[in-house]
RNA sequence: GUGGGCGUAGUUCAGUGGCAGAACGCCUGACUGUGGCUCAGGAGGUCGCGGGUUCGAUACCCGUCGCCCACCCCA
C-alpha cells in the first residue's frame, strides 16, 4: 500500500527480482549456460515480440488462447485488432530464425536460448505469466543421437545443480497414435482419449476408465490400454502387433534409451506411454522431467520435424528441450539447495567518510582498493563513524576503512575487521594488500 | 475455468459493533574516533476498494479487485 493509493504490486503473474533473487537466478542460469555450451550449443536471442501470425496455430487450441496479444497502435487501436504478440515459447521463434537464415547457419545447428516468454495463464505455484525458458535445440538431423544429446545436456544440468531424484518420462507421438488405433479408439476421439490418459498417475485406472466412459470411448479400448500402462515393456509390442509405424516408433525409443545409458541421462529415463504433452508441433519422441515434490514438470521437450517447414516450405528435422527456470528455482528454494556463497555481502570493504573535507580522500582510497580487485562500497555521507560502522555491519561488509584526522596526518589508513573486531593502521600504499589479507584470514 | 482460504504499520500477524495493537525492522539519543548487546524515546495506518445494515463498521452483509492453496493445464 502506498500513500498515493497507487498499487505497488507488479502486474498479475509478473514479479520483481530483488538482489537475493537475482543472485539465485543467475547462479542457476550460469550452470545451465555452462553445461549447454559444453555440449556444443551456441547462443541465440530473438525479440520479445513476434508478428502474431508467426505464433498462431503452432501451440494447439489451448496455447492459442494463452498468447499475449498486442493491440494495433495509434488510430488503429480502436479496431481492437492485434498484429503482434509476446513470444509464447522459444521454439517457434527458433523455427522462424532457422527458416530465415538457413544459408548462414550450419548444416547441423545447435542453439541454446535463455530468455523470458509470456503466457496469459492463471498464475499458480511455479507458474507465472512471465517466465524464463532455458532451451536447447538441435536442427538438421533425424538421428536419435540428437535426442540423446538433448537428454544428456538437461540431465547434466540438473545433476550439476544438485538434483538426485529427477526422472525423464519418455514417449512418442506416433506411438501414442498407434496405441489408440490398436486399442480401437476412433481417430476423432484421440484428442479426448489423450487428455484422459495423461491423468492416469493422478486419478488412477478407474478414473481414466470413467473419463473414457464420459467421453463415449469404449471400455474395451481402455482395457487393452490399461495392460500397457501397467507394464509397458511387456505389453506394448503385443498391442502394436502389425502396426508398422507404431512398432518403429517403439524401436526408436528403445534406441534412444539404449544410447542414453552412455550419457548423463543414464538410469533416468522411463518409458511412459501416458505422457502426452500439450504443444501440437511435436512429431516424434516427447519427454518431460519430473521431480517428486512438484506437480508440474521441470522441463519438457521433444522432436518436431515439420515446424520449420511451416515457415520454410521444406521440412528441417529438429529436437529440443526446455528447462523451466522458475520451476527449478522453486524446488531448489524449498530444498535449500543453493550454495552458501550466494548471499555474500555486496562489498568486501566499506570506506567511511570522516568529514566533508575527507570525501576526495575516501573516493581515492576506494578507487585504489577497487583497482586491486576488491569489491568496495563507500558510505555516502559524513555521518558519525558509529553509524557508518553500524551500516557496514548490517550489510555484512567484513572490512571497514577509516581515514580520520590522525590517519590523514600520517598518510595511513585504519582497517577494521568487523568479524573479529581487530583493527590495524597501515601506510596508505599498503591498504589494498592489508585489506586482502584480512579478507583471506 | 472449478472449489477453498486470506487482505489491518515497511514485514509477519493479533484484535474488537464504540480512541488502531504487538513483535521485528526503521529513525534519534545514552555512546561528539568505532558496529553487534542493552536501555530510553520517536516516526509510520483512509484496517484492499465500492456499496449496504447501523446512532456508529476495521469488524456484520453484498459486490469488486488482489494474493495464497488444491484441481485443470503447462515450463
Amino acid at each position: 500500500m502506498s500513500t498515493s493509493g497507487l498499487s505497488t504490486q507488479p502486474a498479475r503473474g509478473m514479479r520483481d527480482f530483488l538482489p537475493e533473487d537475482v543472485r539465485r537466478r543467475e547462479h542457476v542460469v550460469a550452470v545451465i549456460r555452462r553445461v549447454y555450451e559444453r555440449h556444443g550449443f551456441e547462443p541465440l536471442e530473438t525479440p520479445a515480440v513476434e508478428n502474431i501470425e508467426t505464433l498462431l496455430g503452432k501451440y494447439g487450441e489451448e496455447g492459442n488462447k494463452l498468447i499475449f496479444k498486442i493491440l494495433k497502435r495509434g488510430e488503429q487501436e480502436a479496431s481492437g485488432q492485434a498484429d503482434l504478440a509476446l513470444r509464447y515459447d522459444l521454439t517457434v521463434p527458433l523455427a522462424r530464425v532457422v527458416a530465415a537464415y538457413q544459408a548462414k547457419l550450419p548444416k547441423f545447428f545447435k542453439r541454446y536460448q535463455i530468455q523470458p516468454v509470456w503466457r496469459a495463464d492463471r498464475p499458480a505455484r511455479g507458474r507465472f505469466r512471465e517466465f524464463y525458458q532455458c532451451d536447447i535445440d538441435a536442427l538438421g538431423s533425424t538421428s536419435p543421437v540428437v535426442d540423446v544429446e538433448v537428454l544428456s545436456a538437461v540431465s547434466e544440468v540438473l545433476t550439476e545443480l544438485g538434483f538426485t531424484d529427477f526422472a525423464v518420462r519418455l514417449n512418442h507421438r506416433v506411438l501414442l497414435t498407434a496405441m489408440l488405433e490398436s486399442a480401437g479408439v476412433a481417430p476423432e476421439q484421440h484428442g479426448e482419449a489423450l487428455v484422459a490418459l495423461d491423468k492416469l498417475d493422478k486419478i488412477g485406472a478407474e478414473g481414466v476408465a470413467g473419463e473414457f466412459g464420459a467421453r463415449g470411448i469404449s471400455a474395451a479400448a481402455f482395457e487393452r490400454l490399461q495392460k500397457v500402462f501397467d507394464a509397458p515393456e511387456a505389453n506394448l509390442r503385443s498391442l502394436l502387433a502389425g502396426h508398422t509405424a507404431g512398432t518403429s516408433a517403439l524401436d526408436e525409443l528403445a534406441i534412444i534409451m539404449g544410447l542414453a545409458e552412455s550419457t548423463a541421462a543414464a538410469g533416468r529415463i522411463r518409458l511412459d506411454p501416458s505422457l502426452a504433452r500439450g504443444l501440437s508441433y511435436y512429431t516424434g519422441a516427447i519427454m518431460e522431467i519430473q521431480v517428486p515434490d512438484l506437480a508440474g514438470s521441470l522441463g519438457g521437450g521433444g522432436r518436431y520435424d515439420n515446424l520449420v517447414g511451416m515457415f520454410l516450405g521444406r521440412d528441417v528435422p529438429a529436437c529440443g528441450f526446455s528447462l523451466g527456470l522458475e520451476r527449478i528455482l522453486v524446488v531448489m528454494g524449498e530444498r535449500e539447495m543453493f550454495p552458501k556463497g550466494l548471499d555474500a555481502a555486496a562489498a568486501e570493504v566499506l570506506v567511511t567518510i570522516w568529514n566533508e573535507d575527507a570525501r576526495a580522500d575516501a573516493l581515492a582510497l576506494a578507487g585504489d582498493l577497487r583497482h586491486a580487485g576488491l569489491r568496495v562500497d563507500i558510505y555516502p555521507d559524513a555521518d558519525k563513524i558509529g553509524k557508518q560502522l553500524k551500516y557496514a555491519s548490517s550489510r555484512q561488509v567484513p572490512v571497514v576503512a577509516v581515514i580520520g584526522d590522525e590517519e590523514r596526518a600520517s598518510g595511513k589508513v585504519s582497517l577494521k575487521d568487523l568479524r573479529s573486531g581487530a583493527q590495524q593502521t597501515v601506510p596508505r600504499a599498503e591498504a589494498a594488500d592489508a585489506a586482502g589479507r584480512i579478507l583471506k584470514a
